[in-house]
RNA sequence: GGCGGAGUGGCCGAGUGGUUCAGGCAAGGGCCUGCAAAGCCCUGUACACGGGUUCGAUUCCCGUCUCCGCCUCCA
């Protein structure tokens, strides 16, 4: 089977064909950065990261942007009430966000523009948009016209007469429900000069016109989170069509994080940052936790659940790490048709992580039974799984014995296993006993196989 | 008001018109172990509520209740 995909568009399951053979040009809005990131920012980026790494997985040459909106009034008036230059204090947050999806392991997109760095391609696609009768300029703003495009609402489902943009009624509107591309300037506020006035682009512009000018006025894949898909997708959509480019040929959607059944937003206060995460959770069981269930499923949030599927993730994490005792390196295999189907499935991860388990247990009882030949070969398949997943606990991203300090760690434990197994041979099992309490005391966790005692840190 | 999502066994979280099943975590029993740990095997009979369709529904249809999201910046 083929990859398929839910696409809100057209509202159902429909299979992948990139519009040119052997490549998939992916477009994901990303963040605006006024804040620190939290779990729900980087749930999105993963589930795109797991998507992107099946699209190579299945040798596409994938071509990905993933836009950082650096101009908008919360960074403004943010960076204002912080007495910091707009600038610095979205320099400062797409750092943040930068280090959060790159902790995560989300492979780095192709590239990140930035809005402020394609004014140019905005006053162009603007340009386009009032030759066509679809936009007009008004008192120094610029908007576009939704009685213009006949499909308006089609992507969110909404009836014209329904639509509120919800932005403040401005004066120069034809009509209350036409959207903003570009803003006059106000006074004090940056602003870049077009033909229609100074002033700073409207939400919407900056992503049509990134996304067509790094994957043509084409391309396979535009995802988000569900809250963009209106207004933001629709009249993204909506400029771009009118402008006459065929724009997103599939539009994605993951769903939230939420805490307590509620939205994580920085307005309630109910927001998990990723550094704070970070220094609670090891990263790579922060993304298990998140890329597990499906992306268009809600994740409800909580501190027993993220400990729960760690436990999930040592489990995979102790196989392999048993698999590979005692022999060369275990490779990376190749993922079973069932895992292959699953993902295929609109990223079906739920199911995939279901075959991965299975293996797993597979594994393990191969290994009990002394199969040692059929333990590699499924320890080889896990490992080309978590890979595809960005989580195979053997890669050089989430080994532990690198570092200098794990070095040093392991040199020390492994003087004192070696004095337990001492002991043991000589069945001083008091002396040993010792040993491995102090070992636990220290958060060190032993457990002994035919391959001599293997240790693990635990909190 | 308009649009959309969800209610599954102790917990998380999939899925399907019917016989054996997701998967994980936790729990109990067993095997293994010097003792553990890890692992393996076994056990739990769940699908919000009320109708309907059907030989048969958790799965389809209708209704009810509850929760959540978008329509204001938002991943």
């Amino acid at each position: 089977m083929a990859l398929h995909l839910f696409d809100t568009e057209t509202r159902d399951v429909r299979e992948f064909r990139p519009a040119r053979d052997g490549t998939a040009s992916m477009y994901v809005c990303g963040a605006t950065v006024q804040g620190i990131p939290h779990i729900g920012h980087v749930r999105g980026a993963l589930n795109y990261d797991v998507l992107r790494r099946w699209l190579v997985h299945n040798g596409l040459d994938v071509r990905m942007v993933r836009n950082v909106t650096d101009i908008d009034d919360k960074i403004l008036t943010k960076a204002a009430d912080a007495g910091r230059p707009w600038w610095e204090w979205a320099a400062t947050h797409e750092r943040a966000f930068e280090e959060a999806y790159d902790a995560l392991g989300c492979l780095p997109p192709s590239i990140a523009p930035r809005a402020t760095g394609h004014i140019t391609q905005m006053i162009e696609l603007m340009q386009r948009l009032i030759d066509k009768g679809h936009a007009y300029a008004a008192g120094g703003d610029v908007y576009f016209s939704v009685t213009s495009f006949p499909g308006y609402g089609a992507l969110s489902g909404q009836r014209l007469e329904e639509v509120q943009q919800g932005e403040s009624q401005a004066e120069g509107k034809r009509d209350p429900r036409d959207f903003t591309l570009w803003k006059g300037g106000k006074p004090g506020e940056p602003s870049w000069p077009t033909p229609w006035g100074h002033g700073r682009p409207g939400w919407h512009l900056e992503c049509s016109a990134m996304a067509t000018n790094y994957l043509g006025e084409e391309f396979d894949i535009h995802g988000g989170g569900v809250d963009l898909v209106f207004p933001h997708h629709e009249n993204e959509r909506a400029q771009s069509r009118a402008a006459g480019d065929g724009f997103a040929r599939f539009w994605l959607h993951n769903a939230w994080v939420t805490l307590s059944g509620e939205k994580m937003s920085k307005s309630l206060g109910n927001v998990v940052s990723i550094p704070q995460m970070l220094r609670r959770f090891r990263a790579v069981e922060l993304r298990y936790y998140l890329i597990q269930p499906h992306y268009r499923s809600t994740i409800e949030y909580s501190d027993e659940a993220v400990t729960e599927s760690a436990q999930g993730y040592r489990r995979v994490e102790q196989f392999l790490r048993r698999a590979a005792a005692g022999t060369d390196a275990v490779r990376i295999g190749t993922v079973p048709g069932e895992f292959a189907a699953a993902l295929d499935d609109d990223l079906g991860t739920p199911q995939a992580f279901a075959v991965l388990h299975n293996t797993v247990r597979d594994g393990n009882a191969a290994l009990d039974a002394g199969d040692a030949a059929k333990a590699r070969e499924l320890a080889e398949t896990v490992r080309a799984m978590t890979d595809v997943l960005g989580i195979d606990p053997l890669s050089q991203r989430w080994a532990e014995s690198s570092g200098v300090e794990a070095k040093a760690l392991g040199s020390l434990v492994e003087t004192l296993l070696a004095r337990r197994q001492q002991a043991r041979a000589e069945r001083d099992f008091a002396q040993a006993d010792a040993i491995r309490d102090q070992l636990v005391e220290a958060g060190i966790a032993v457990e002994d196989t035919p391959n001599g005692p293997l240790w693990t840190v635990r909190d």
